[in-house]
DNA sequence: CGCACTCTTGAGCGTTCTCAAGTGGAGTGG
DNA sequence: CCACTCCACTTGAGAACGCTCAAGAGTGCG
Protein backbone atom coordinates (compact mmCIF):
# COMPACT_ATOMS: atom_id res chain seq x y z
CA UNK A 1 0.00 0.00 0.00
CA UNK A 2 0.91 3.32 -0.43
CA UNK A 3 -0.53 5.52 2.21
CA UNK A 4 1.93 6.93 4.94
CA UNK A 5 2.94 6.14 8.48
CA UNK A 6 2.47 9.31 10.83
CA UNK A 7 6.15 9.87 12.49
CA UNK A 8 5.06 12.50 14.39
CA UNK A 9 2.46 13.85 15.81
CA UNK A 10 3.35 17.68 16.37
CA UNK A 11 2.14 19.11 19.76
CA UNK A 12 -0.49 21.57 18.83
CA UNK A 13 -3.37 23.71 20.48
CA UNK A 14 -5.54 21.87 19.06
CA UNK A 15 -5.54 18.08 19.42
CA UNK A 16 -5.19 16.38 15.88
CA UNK A 17 -8.57 15.04 15.00
CA UNK A 18 -7.01 11.18 14.08
CA UNK A 19 -6.41 10.56 17.76
CA UNK A 20 -3.03 8.83 16.93
CA UNK A 21 -0.91 7.56 19.60
CA UNK A 22 1.77 10.12 21.16
CA UNK A 23 4.36 8.61 19.30
CA UNK A 24 8.06 10.22 18.78
CA UNK A 25 10.75 9.29 15.99
CA UNK A 26 13.02 8.39 18.50
CA UNK A 27 13.06 4.60 17.86
CA UNK A 28 13.74 5.29 14.14
CA UNK A 29 16.57 7.20 14.63
CA UNK A 30 19.09 4.61 14.21
CA UNK A 31 18.00 3.81 10.82
CA UNK A 32 19.90 7.07 10.13
CA UNK A 33 22.66 5.71 8.77
CA UNK A 34 20.77 4.04 6.33
CA UNK A 35 19.57 6.75 5.17
CA UNK A 36 19.83 9.38 1.92
CA UNK A 37 18.41 12.76 1.54
CA UNK A 38 16.57 13.08 -1.47
CA UNK A 39 14.62 16.42 -3.33
CA UNK A 40 11.73 15.51 -5.29
CA UNK A 41 10.20 18.81 -7.38
CA UNK A 42 6.65 20.02 -7.22
CA UNK A 43 4.10 17.30 -9.24
CA UNK A 44 6.93 14.47 -9.67
CA UNK A 45 6.25 11.26 -8.38
CA UNK A 46 8.18 9.58 -5.30
CA UNK A 47 7.44 6.61 -5.93
CA UNK A 48 4.70 4.80 -8.36
CA UNK A 49 1.86 2.30 -7.89
CA UNK A 50 2.97 -1.36 -8.53
CA UNK A 51 6.47 -0.65 -7.95
CA UNK A 52 8.45 -3.01 -5.48
CA UNK A 53 8.67 -0.98 -1.97
CA UNK A 54 12.15 -1.43 -1.89
CA UNK A 55 12.15 2.08 0.46
CA UNK A 56 10.09 3.87 3.08
CA UNK A 57 10.38 7.77 3.19
CA UNK A 58 10.26 10.59 5.86
CA UNK A 59 8.86 13.52 4.68
CA UNK A 60 11.18 16.19 5.47
CA UNK A 61 9.60 19.28 4.04
CA UNK A 62 6.89 20.34 1.95
CA UNK A 63 3.83 18.26 1.52
CA UNK A 64 2.65 14.86 -0.61
CA UNK A 65 -0.10 13.09 -1.54
CA UNK A 66 -0.71 9.23 -2.22
CA UNK A 67 -2.90 8.56 -5.23
CA UNK A 68 -4.19 5.46 -7.28
CA UNK A 69 -5.90 5.88 -10.56
CA UNK A 70 -8.69 3.77 -11.83
CA UNK A 71 -8.38 2.52 -15.57
CA UNK A 72 -10.92 5.09 -16.76
CA UNK A 73 -8.78 7.92 -15.11
CA UNK A 74 -10.68 8.45 -12.23
CA UNK A 75 -8.50 9.36 -8.96
CA UNK A 76 -8.95 9.20 -5.60
CA UNK A 77 -6.20 10.51 -3.20
CA UNK A 78 -5.88 8.63 0.02
CA UNK A 79 -3.58 10.62 2.17
CA UNK A 80 -1.88 13.88 2.55
CA UNK A 81 1.50 13.72 3.84
CA UNK A 82 3.42 16.53 6.58
CA UNK A 83 6.71 17.03 7.28
CA UNK A 84 7.62 14.05 10.12
CA UNK A 85 5.15 11.80 8.03
CA UNK A 86 6.47 8.61 6.93
CA UNK A 87 5.66 7.11 3.56
CA UNK A 88 5.61 3.60 1.95
CA UNK A 89 5.83 1.69 5.03
CA UNK A 90 2.46 -0.01 4.52
CA UNK A 91 3.25 -1.72 1.57
CA UNK A 92 4.56 -5.16 1.63
CA UNK A 93 5.54 -6.28 -1.63
CA UNK A 94 4.74 -3.58 -4.18
CA UNK A 95 3.18 -0.05 -4.07
CA UNK A 96 -0.51 0.23 -3.89
CA UNK A 97 -0.94 4.00 -4.03
CA UNK A 98 1.80 6.14 -6.29
CA UNK A 99 3.11 8.98 -3.81
CA UNK A 100 3.84 12.43 -5.37
CA UNK A 101 4.93 15.63 -4.19
CA UNK A 102 2.40 18.58 -3.89
CA UNK A 103 5.01 21.06 -3.27
CA UNK A 104 8.62 20.74 -3.70
CA UNK A 105 9.67 17.97 -1.37
CA UNK A 106 12.91 17.04 0.36
CA UNK A 107 12.76 13.18 2.15
CA UNK A 108 15.26 11.05 3.76
CA UNK A 109 15.04 7.59 1.66
CA UNK A 110 15.69 4.13 3.94
CA UNK A 111 15.94 0.76 2.40
CA UNK A 112 13.19 -1.17 3.79
CA UNK A 113 15.87 -4.43 3.89
CA UNK A 114 17.67 -2.29 6.81
CA UNK A 115 14.08 -1.91 8.26
CA UNK A 116 13.08 -4.91 8.23
CA UNK A 117 16.51 -6.24 9.53
CA UNK A 118 16.81 -4.04 12.32
CA UNK A 119 13.28 -4.75 13.32
CA UNK A 120 13.92 -8.13 13.72
CA UNK A 121 16.63 -7.42 16.28
CA UNK A 122 15.12 -4.65 18.05
CA UNK A 123 11.18 -5.43 19.77
CA UNK A 124 10.86 -1.42 20.27
CA UNK A 125 11.33 -1.55 16.53
CA UNK A 126 8.86 -3.59 15.70
CA UNK A 127 6.12 -2.29 18.35
CA UNK A 128 6.86 1.89 16.62
CA UNK A 129 6.30 -0.18 13.00
CA UNK A 130 3.16 -1.62 14.42
CA UNK A 131 1.99 1.34 16.06
CA UNK A 132 2.74 3.30 13.00
CA UNK A 133 0.66 0.94 11.00
CA UNK A 134 -2.02 1.07 13.56
CA UNK A 135 -2.28 4.85 13.35
CA UNK A 136 -3.07 4.70 9.47
CA UNK A 137 -5.24 1.86 10.01
CA UNK A 138 -7.27 3.93 12.36
CA UNK A 139 -6.78 7.16 9.92
CA UNK A 140 -7.68 4.99 6.72
CA UNK A 141 -11.18 4.16 8.87
CA UNK A 142 -12.28 7.90 9.55
CA UNK A 143 -11.75 8.40 5.98
CA UNK A 144 -13.94 5.52 5.03
CA UNK A 145 -16.75 6.97 7.23
CA UNK A 146 -16.22 10.19 5.66
CA UNK A 147 -16.72 8.96 2.01
CA UNK A 148 -19.16 6.21 2.97
CA UNK A 149 -21.72 8.42 5.06
CA UNK A 150 -20.79 12.36 5.35
CA UNK A 151 -22.33 14.41 3.14
CA UNK A 152 -20.35 16.78 0.79
CA UNK A 153 -20.54 19.55 2.87
CA UNK A 154 -19.51 17.64 5.94
CA UNK A 155 -16.61 16.40 4.29
CA UNK A 156 -15.47 20.30 3.05
CA UNK A 157 -16.10 20.82 6.80
CA UNK A 158 -13.60 17.52 8.28
CA UNK A 159 -11.05 18.49 5.50
CA UNK A 160 -10.99 22.07 6.76
CA UNK A 161 -10.53 21.08 10.43
CA UNK A 162 -7.95 18.48 9.62
CA UNK A 163 -5.81 20.89 7.60
CA UNK A 164 -6.26 23.01 10.48
CA UNK A 165 -3.69 21.11 12.38
CA UNK A 166 -1.22 20.82 9.99
CA UNK A 167 -1.57 23.75 7.42
CA UNK A 168 -1.34 26.78 9.76
CA UNK A 169 1.42 29.44 8.82
CA UNK A 170 3.55 30.90 11.29
CA UNK A 171 1.88 34.15 10.77
CA UNK A 172 -1.28 33.16 12.47
CA UNK A 173 -4.57 33.20 11.16
CA UNK A 174 -4.03 32.36 7.35
CA UNK A 175 -4.44 28.85 6.73
CA UNK A 176 -2.08 27.87 3.40
CA UNK A 177 -3.61 25.44 1.54
CA UNK A 178 -0.73 23.75 -0.93
CA UNK A 179 -3.03 20.89 -2.70
CA UNK A 180 -5.28 21.90 -5.59
CA UNK A 181 -8.84 21.85 -5.73
CA UNK A 182 -8.40 19.18 -7.60
CA UNK A 183 -6.59 17.24 -5.17
CA UNK A 184 -8.91 17.82 -2.50
CA UNK A 185 -12.00 17.03 -4.23
CA UNK A 186 -10.29 13.46 -5.10
CA UNK A 187 -9.21 13.29 -1.32
CA UNK A 188 -13.08 13.78 -0.48
CA UNK A 189 -14.83 11.67 -3.39
CA UNK A 190 -16.25 14.68 -4.64
CA UNK A 191 -15.98 16.55 -7.97
CA UNK A 192 -13.92 20.03 -7.89
CA UNK A 193 -17.05 21.52 -8.52
CA UNK A 194 -18.85 20.57 -5.27
CA UNK A 195 -15.76 21.50 -3.46
CA UNK A 196 -15.42 24.76 -4.74
CA UNK A 197 -19.32 25.77 -4.15
CA UNK A 198 -19.54 24.06 -0.20
CA UNK A 199 -16.60 26.66 0.43
CA UNK A 200 -18.05 29.86 -0.89
CA UNK A 201 -21.55 28.48 0.96
CA UNK A 202 -19.42 28.32 3.96
CA UNK A 203 -17.68 32.19 3.31
CA UNK A 204 -21.12 33.46 2.66
CA UNK A 205 -22.54 32.05 6.34
CA UNK A 206 -19.43 34.24 7.61
CA UNK A 207 -17.68 30.82 8.95
CA UNK A 208 -14.75 31.15 6.59
CA UNK A 209 -12.82 33.33 4.15
CA UNK A 210 -11.11 32.51 0.97
CA UNK A 211 -7.80 34.46 0.58
CA UNK A 212 -5.88 34.20 -2.48
CA UNK A 213 -3.14 32.20 -0.81
CA UNK A 214 -5.12 30.26 1.30
CA UNK A 215 -8.21 29.80 3.36
CA UNK A 216 -8.78 31.75 7.12
CA UNK A 217 -11.02 30.22 9.47
CA UNK A 218 -13.66 32.68 11.29
CA UNK A 219 -15.81 30.25 13.30
CA UNK A 220 -14.13 26.91 14.14
CA UNK A 221 -17.06 26.12 16.76
CA UNK A 222 -19.61 26.63 13.97
CA UNK A 223 -16.98 24.19 11.84
CA UNK A 224 -17.19 21.48 14.38
CA UNK A 225 -20.72 21.92 15.17
CA UNK A 226 -21.47 20.87 10.96
CA UNK A 227 -19.50 17.75 11.30
CA UNK A 228 -20.90 16.87 14.92
CA UNK B 1 -9.93 0.79 15.39
CA UNK B 2 -12.23 -2.15 14.80
CA UNK B 3 -11.85 -4.07 12.20
CA UNK B 4 -10.40 -6.99 12.15
CA UNK B 5 -7.23 -8.81 10.48
CA UNK B 6 -7.46 -11.36 8.43
CA UNK B 7 -5.64 -14.11 9.55
CA UNK B 8 -5.82 -17.22 7.06
CA UNK B 9 -6.33 -17.04 3.63
CA UNK B 10 -8.50 -19.71 1.98
CA UNK B 11 -6.79 -21.39 -0.89
CA UNK B 12 -9.49 -20.50 -3.75
CA UNK B 13 -9.64 -21.38 -7.03
CA UNK B 14 -10.42 -17.60 -7.70
CA UNK B 15 -7.84 -15.75 -5.93
CA UNK B 16 -9.22 -13.19 -3.37
CA UNK B 17 -9.33 -9.90 -4.63
CA UNK B 18 -7.47 -8.44 -1.97
CA UNK B 19 -4.03 -9.21 -2.25
CA UNK B 20 -3.08 -9.96 0.98
CA UNK B 21 0.05 -12.07 1.24
CA UNK B 22 -0.13 -15.86 2.14
CA UNK B 23 -0.45 -15.50 6.40
CA UNK B 24 -0.69 -18.95 7.86
CA UNK B 25 -1.81 -18.71 11.47
CA UNK B 26 1.22 -21.18 13.13
CA UNK B 27 2.55 -18.10 14.51
CA UNK B 28 -0.28 -17.23 16.53
CA UNK B 29 -0.44 -21.06 17.67
CA UNK B 30 1.28 -20.48 20.87
CA UNK B 31 -1.24 -18.11 21.85
CA UNK B 32 -3.57 -20.87 22.61
CA UNK B 33 -2.79 -21.35 26.14
CA UNK B 34 -4.44 -17.93 26.54
CA UNK B 35 -6.96 -18.06 24.46
CA UNK B 36 -11.00 -19.08 26.19
CA UNK B 37 -13.76 -19.83 23.65
CA UNK B 38 -17.38 -17.78 23.39
CA UNK B 39 -20.21 -17.76 21.13
CA UNK B 40 -22.27 -14.81 20.79
CA UNK B 41 -25.64 -14.96 19.54
CA UNK B 42 -27.01 -13.21 16.05
CA UNK B 43 -27.21 -9.38 15.74
CA UNK B 44 -25.50 -9.28 19.83
CA UNK B 45 -22.10 -6.89 20.16
CA UNK B 46 -18.83 -8.97 20.37
CA UNK B 47 -17.26 -5.47 21.44
CA UNK B 48 -18.36 -1.83 21.76
CA UNK B 49 -16.77 1.05 20.12
CA UNK B 50 -15.19 3.19 22.39
CA UNK B 51 -14.72 0.21 24.87
CA UNK B 52 -10.97 -0.74 26.35
CA UNK B 53 -9.30 -3.42 23.76
CA UNK B 54 -8.56 -5.72 26.12
CA UNK B 55 -9.06 -8.83 24.20
CA UNK B 56 -8.89 -9.72 20.52
CA UNK B 57 -10.32 -12.57 18.87
CA UNK B 58 -10.40 -14.73 16.63
CA UNK B 59 -13.75 -15.81 14.24
CA UNK B 60 -14.21 -20.31 14.59
CA UNK B 61 -17.20 -19.57 12.77
CA UNK B 62 -20.49 -17.69 11.49
CA UNK B 63 -19.98 -13.97 10.30
CA UNK B 64 -19.19 -10.87 11.82
CA UNK B 65 -18.82 -7.27 11.13
CA UNK B 66 -17.70 -4.54 12.34
CA UNK B 67 -19.63 -0.73 12.79
CA UNK B 68 -19.21 2.72 13.86
CA UNK B 69 -22.90 4.68 14.35
CA UNK B 70 -22.56 8.44 13.68
CA UNK B 71 -24.41 10.79 16.35
CA UNK B 72 -27.88 11.16 14.10
CA UNK B 73 -27.66 7.19 13.38
CA UNK B 74 -26.11 6.82 10.49
CA UNK B 75 -23.99 3.98 10.18
CA UNK B 76 -20.79 2.66 8.45
CA UNK B 77 -20.31 -1.02 7.88
CA UNK B 78 -15.91 -1.47 8.26
CA UNK B 79 -15.64 -5.10 7.22
CA UNK B 80 -17.18 -8.64 7.30
CA UNK B 81 -15.18 -11.05 9.09
CA UNK B 82 -15.44 -15.03 8.40
CA UNK B 83 -13.98 -17.98 9.92
CA UNK B 84 -10.42 -17.37 11.02
CA UNK B 85 -10.15 -13.81 10.58
CA UNK B 86 -8.60 -12.06 13.72
CA UNK B 87 -10.90 -8.85 15.10
CA UNK B 88 -9.87 -6.57 17.54
CA UNK B 89 -6.24 -6.57 16.81
CA UNK B 90 -6.24 -2.90 15.32
CA UNK B 91 -7.35 -0.48 18.21
CA UNK B 92 -4.52 0.62 20.22
CA UNK B 93 -6.41 1.87 23.12
CA UNK B 94 -9.80 1.79 22.60
CA UNK B 95 -12.14 0.15 19.95
CA UNK B 96 -13.06 2.60 17.04
CA UNK B 97 -15.62 0.34 15.33
CA UNK B 98 -17.66 -1.68 17.49
CA UNK B 99 -17.90 -5.53 16.57
CA UNK B 100 -21.67 -7.75 16.33
CA UNK B 101 -22.01 -10.70 15.37
CA UNK B 102 -24.02 -11.15 11.64
CA UNK B 103 -25.29 -15.06 12.62
CA UNK B 104 -24.68 -16.79 15.65
CA UNK B 105 -20.74 -17.46 16.04
CA UNK B 106 -18.17 -18.76 18.02
CA UNK B 107 -14.95 -17.23 19.02
CA UNK B 108 -11.86 -17.49 20.57
CA UNK B 109 -10.44 -14.85 22.66
CA UNK B 110 -7.70 -13.64 24.16
CA UNK B 111 -6.09 -11.09 26.37
CA UNK B 112 -4.27 -8.13 24.58
CA UNK B 113 -1.56 -8.82 27.55
CA UNK B 114 -0.30 -11.88 26.37
CA UNK B 115 -0.47 -11.11 22.74
CA UNK B 116 1.70 -8.31 23.48
CA UNK B 117 3.73 -9.60 25.73
CA UNK B 118 4.69 -12.47 23.40
CA UNK B 119 5.68 -10.27 20.39
CA UNK B 120 7.61 -8.73 22.52
CA UNK B 121 9.82 -11.98 23.18
CA UNK B 122 9.01 -13.61 19.73
CA UNK B 123 10.26 -11.56 16.52
CA UNK B 124 8.02 -13.31 14.20
CA UNK B 125 5.12 -12.92 16.24
CA UNK B 126 5.78 -9.21 16.02
CA UNK B 127 6.67 -9.83 12.44
CA UNK B 128 3.32 -11.85 11.87
CA UNK B 129 1.13 -9.12 13.65
CA UNK B 130 2.64 -6.44 11.51
CA UNK B 131 1.52 -8.01 8.36
CA UNK B 132 -2.09 -8.46 9.73
CA UNK B 133 -2.22 -4.82 10.10
CA UNK B 134 -1.08 -4.02 7.20
CA UNK B 135 -3.15 -6.84 5.34
CA UNK B 136 -6.25 -4.67 6.64
CA UNK B 137 -5.10 -1.50 5.93
CA UNK B 138 -4.57 -2.46 1.84
CA UNK B 139 -8.06 -3.58 2.42
CA UNK B 140 -9.21 -0.33 4.37
CA UNK B 141 -7.66 1.37 1.04
CA UNK B 142 -9.48 -0.69 -1.66
CA UNK B 143 -12.31 0.11 0.41
CA UNK B 144 -11.49 3.64 -0.08
CA UNK B 145 -11.33 3.88 -3.65
CA UNK B 146 -14.93 1.73 -3.43
CA UNK B 147 -16.27 4.52 -1.53
CA UNK B 148 -14.44 7.55 -2.76
CA UNK B 149 -14.77 6.81 -6.69
CA UNK B 150 -17.49 3.87 -7.68
CA UNK B 151 -20.77 4.08 -8.78
CA UNK B 152 -23.27 2.35 -6.97
CA UNK B 153 -23.50 0.22 -9.41
CA UNK B 154 -19.44 -1.17 -9.41
CA UNK B 155 -20.11 -1.05 -5.86
CA UNK B 156 -22.49 -3.55 -5.68
CA UNK B 157 -20.33 -6.06 -7.95
CA UNK B 158 -17.13 -5.40 -6.30
CA UNK B 159 -18.90 -6.44 -3.30
CA UNK B 160 -20.14 -9.30 -4.54
CA UNK B 161 -16.96 -10.68 -6.13
CA UNK B 162 -15.95 -10.08 -3.26
CA UNK B 163 -18.40 -12.61 -1.15
CA UNK B 164 -17.98 -15.02 -3.66
CA UNK B 165 -14.60 -15.73 -2.14
CA UNK B 166 -16.30 -15.79 0.88
CA UNK B 167 -19.74 -16.73 1.19
CA UNK B 168 -19.82 -20.20 -1.17
CA UNK B 169 -21.93 -22.97 -0.01
CA UNK B 170 -21.04 -26.58 -0.25
CA UNK B 171 -23.85 -27.18 -2.86
CA UNK B 172 -22.03 -25.34 -5.52
CA UNK B 173 -23.18 -22.58 -7.53
CA UNK B 174 -25.80 -20.65 -4.62
CA UNK B 175 -24.05 -17.70 -2.99
CA UNK B 176 -25.36 -17.77 0.42
CA UNK B 177 -25.29 -13.95 1.59
CA UNK B 178 -25.37 -14.10 5.79
CA UNK B 179 -25.57 -10.34 6.18
CA UNK B 180 -28.81 -8.23 5.29
CA UNK B 181 -29.58 -5.78 2.65
CA UNK B 182 -29.12 -3.08 4.94
CA UNK B 183 -25.65 -4.30 6.46
CA UNK B 184 -24.97 -4.16 2.39
CA UNK B 185 -25.64 -0.82 2.00
CA UNK B 186 -24.45 0.49 5.35
CA UNK B 187 -20.64 -1.45 3.81
CA UNK B 188 -20.98 0.10 0.38
CA UNK B 189 -21.96 3.58 1.62
CA UNK B 190 -25.43 3.29 -0.37
CA UNK B 191 -28.92 3.29 0.83
CA UNK B 192 -30.93 -0.08 1.08
CA UNK B 193 -33.03 0.44 -1.79
CA UNK B 194 -30.12 1.78 -4.40
CA UNK B 195 -28.64 -2.13 -3.41
CA UNK B 196 -31.62 -3.74 -4.20
CA UNK B 197 -32.52 -1.93 -7.60
CA UNK B 198 -29.37 -2.64 -8.49
CA UNK B 199 -29.67 -6.37 -7.81
CA UNK B 200 -32.90 -6.64 -9.80
CA UNK B 201 -30.88 -4.95 -12.62
CA UNK B 202 -28.26 -7.39 -12.45
CA UNK B 203 -30.64 -10.09 -12.28
CA UNK B 204 -32.45 -8.70 -15.49
CA UNK B 205 -29.29 -8.28 -17.21
CA UNK B 206 -29.16 -12.23 -17.05
CA UNK B 207 -25.66 -11.66 -14.83
CA UNK B 208 -27.39 -12.99 -11.65
CA UNK B 209 -30.64 -14.65 -9.77
CA UNK B 210 -31.86 -13.66 -6.92
CA UNK B 211 -32.83 -17.03 -4.76
CA UNK B 212 -34.86 -17.17 -1.36
CA UNK B 213 -31.87 -18.09 0.42
CA UNK B 214 -28.91 -16.19 -1.51
CA UNK B 215 -27.79 -14.98 -4.82
CA UNK B 216 -26.85 -16.90 -7.79
CA UNK B 217 -23.72 -15.63 -9.86
CA UNK B 218 -24.25 -16.72 -13.51
CA UNK B 219 -21.71 -14.52 -15.16
CA UNK B 220 -18.72 -13.32 -13.12
CA UNK B 221 -16.90 -12.62 -16.47
CA UNK B 222 -19.81 -9.84 -17.03
CA UNK B 223 -19.25 -8.86 -12.84
CA UNK B 224 -15.52 -8.64 -13.85
CA UNK B 225 -16.12 -6.56 -16.79
CA UNK B 226 -18.15 -4.35 -14.61
CA UNK B 227 -15.37 -3.71 -12.32
CA UNK B 228 -13.02 -3.14 -15.18
C1' DC C 1 0.15 41.78 -23.42
C1' DG C 2 -1.09 37.17 -24.09
C1' DC C 3 -1.14 32.52 -22.73
C1' DA C 4 -1.94 28.84 -19.54
C1' DC C 5 -3.76 27.36 -15.58
C1' DT C 6 -6.60 27.13 -11.54
C1' DC C 7 -10.59 28.51 -9.50
C1' DT C 8 -15.33 30.09 -9.63
C1' DT C 9 -20.00 30.37 -11.28
C1' DG C 10 -24.10 28.91 -13.93
C1' DA C 11 -27.49 25.74 -16.14
C1' DG C 12 -29.29 21.42 -16.65
C1' DC C 13 -29.08 16.62 -15.99
C1' DG C 14 -28.77 12.16 -13.65
C1' DT C 15 -27.96 9.17 -9.97
C1' DT C 16 -29.06 8.25 -5.64
C1' DC C 17 -31.94 9.25 -1.66
C1' DT C 18 -36.26 9.72 0.87
C1' DC C 19 -40.72 8.54 1.78
C1' DA C 20 -44.30 5.41 1.12
C1' DA C 21 -46.66 1.44 -0.14
C1' DG C 22 -46.74 -3.31 -1.40
C1' DT C 23 -45.01 -8.27 -1.35
C1' DG C 24 -43.74 -12.51 0.57
C1' DG C 25 -41.81 -15.75 3.97
C1' DA C 26 -41.22 -17.26 8.69
C1' DG C 27 -42.95 -17.70 12.98
C1' DT C 28 -46.93 -17.66 16.30
C1' DG C 29 -51.15 -18.58 18.23
C1' DG C 30 -55.83 -19.89 17.79
C1' DC D 1 -54.09 -26.02 9.43
C1' DC D 2 -55.01 -21.42 8.79
C1' DA D 3 -55.18 -16.49 10.01
C1' DC D 4 -52.20 -13.01 11.76
C1' DT D 5 -48.13 -10.53 12.66
C1' DC D 6 -43.55 -9.29 11.95
C1' DC D 7 -39.81 -8.39 9.37
C1' DA D 8 -36.91 -8.16 5.38
C1' DC D 9 -37.06 -7.16 0.90
C1' DT D 10 -38.94 -5.01 -3.25
C1' DT D 11 -41.05 -1.48 -5.99
C1' DG D 12 -42.70 3.21 -7.10
C1' DA D 13 -42.83 8.34 -7.23
C1' DG D 14 -40.77 12.46 -6.44
C1' DA D 15 -37.14 15.30 -4.54
C1' DA D 16 -32.44 16.47 -3.65
C1' DC D 17 -27.83 16.33 -3.96
C1' DG D 18 -23.96 16.16 -6.54
C1' DC D 19 -22.15 15.77 -11.35
C1' DT D 20 -21.21 17.27 -16.10
C1' DC D 21 -20.56 20.58 -19.39
C1' DA D 22 -19.61 25.20 -20.36
C1' DA D 23 -18.22 29.75 -19.72
C1' DG D 24 -16.12 33.40 -17.08
C1' DA D 25 -12.82 35.43 -13.64
C1' DG D 26 -8.52 35.77 -11.55
C1' DT D 27 -3.46 34.89 -11.32
C1' DG D 28 1.22 33.91 -12.65
C1' DC D 29 4.57 33.82 -16.07
C1' DG D 30 6.96 34.47 -20.33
Amino acid sequence: MSTTMRAIQPANSLPPRPETPGLTADALDFLEQFGSTVRVRQGHKIYGAGEPAAFCWKLLSGCARTVKFMADGRRQVAEFLWPGDLLGLDDVGTHYFAAEAVTDTMLRRYPRSAVEAQANRHPDLALRLRSLALANLRRAHQQIILLGRETAKERVVSFLLDMDDHAVTAEGRLMVLPMSRTDIADYLGLSIETVCRHLVRLQREGILAIRRTGIELLDRAALREITS
